[in-house]
DNA sequence: GAGAACTCCAAACGGTTGGTTGGAGATGAC
DNA sequence: GTCATCTCCAACCAACCGTTTGGAGTTCTC
């Protein structure tokens, strides 16, 4: 039969997106996400050089796909909130983003494709400024910064929400409480 | 000489609070942790029963501390401002403690303690309540739940602070948006 | 079609890890 | 003072984990 590698890297990548994602990188085993894709645990060494160059190889491809394209798309304070709600979306849709957010910050010394992250957080800064009449530079990075940490909290203190909210099930509710906070936060920080 | 078993337990926690809160349940090493408190590693399993037993035992004892004593003081919008603050100059004395948090959530399937720990926030949620005129139990619990984790993320997702600010390191600056944001928050959910 | 280069797997390797054991010293009750 | 009981440690063990090896099958090149 005819080799498919391009097939075999991307399972390896998908098959480790999902056990760092649930068991950090200290958790993980090589083991288990070969078996997990289907493929002999060599094929990692040769394809990612080893389990770091694996993760790194997860949380580059990742992270990407959390913030690619998202953007504050109307400069006022509904817009502001209306993005972090579309951030939450995007987590709802793929919780390995968020987890795989928080690890990065727990187990790693410096951040993943730095490079590329940055300019994507620039322009929403610029945009948080341009929504706030009156807001400076740093005060917008700090605002971003804050609904990004709001967003992710959902998955990353997930067992501090079971002891300090009555319904922690209510995701819908806590979108919803989210989006009104930050829109909230806009409109008063002008 | 004379045994301390005391020292000898209290020893054990306090290594197991630096090699948790560094490198979570998975990444540390009993080894580790019983060379670090100058103590032979088989005093854990015949005190702590075994490394799940120890990692429980570490986070109920430091989690009560960052909780503990810690109230909305003053019931108005700039109570509510200050007391996060005063969350965010705990995490800053003792750094371990929003890493154990967020560790807590990531590798366990339920809360530590959650008995103990529920009574402290629902004074805290009660106080929110009192501080914002017309704000119903379920948004100040969600309320609460955003201040912690603002003040949380700092040390969570540090990762992303080097991407998103300019000045990543200017900590100071992080606590008093953080304060600002919070007070602006409660003040316009009223 | 021969041979170099590549994909892939089963099995093995060596160091590490969570957990155990046996015994030496210390304590306390009587 | 002696016997049961406790604290503590050095050494050990079996399982595990990241990584490597050897070799069989597949594709590319000429």
């Amino acid at each position: 039969m005819a080799w498919d590698t391009e097939a075999t890297r991307s399972r390896l990548l998908d098959a480790g997106v999902r056990q760092f994602a649930a068991l950090g990188f200290a958790g993980a085993r090589i083991d288990a996400i070969a078996r997990d894709a289907g493929i002999n645990k060599e094929r990692v060494y040769r394809y990612f050089g080893d389990k770091q160059g694996l993760f790194s190889a997860v949380l580059e491809h990742e992270l990407d796909a959390l913030f690619d394209g998202l953007e504050v798309e109307v400069t006022t304070p509904e817009g502001i909130g209306e993005f972090t709600g579309r951030m939450f979306d995007r987590c709802l849709a793929r919780p390995e983003l968020p987890r795989l957010l928080i690890w990065e910050s727990l187990e790693l010394e410096a951040p993943v494709a730095a490079d590329s992250r940055q300019p994507v957080c620039a322009v929403n800064a610029t945009r948080i400024c341009d929504a706030v009449r009156g807001l400076g530079r740093v005060e917008s990075e700090h605002l971003l910064l804050t609904a990004i940490s709001v967003v992710v909290g959902w998955w990353g203190l997930s067992r501090l929400a079971e002891v300090v909210l009555t319904d922690p099930d209510a995701v819908a509710v806590r979108r919803q409480m989210v989006v009104a906070q930050m829109t909230a936060l806009a409109r008063e920080a002008g």
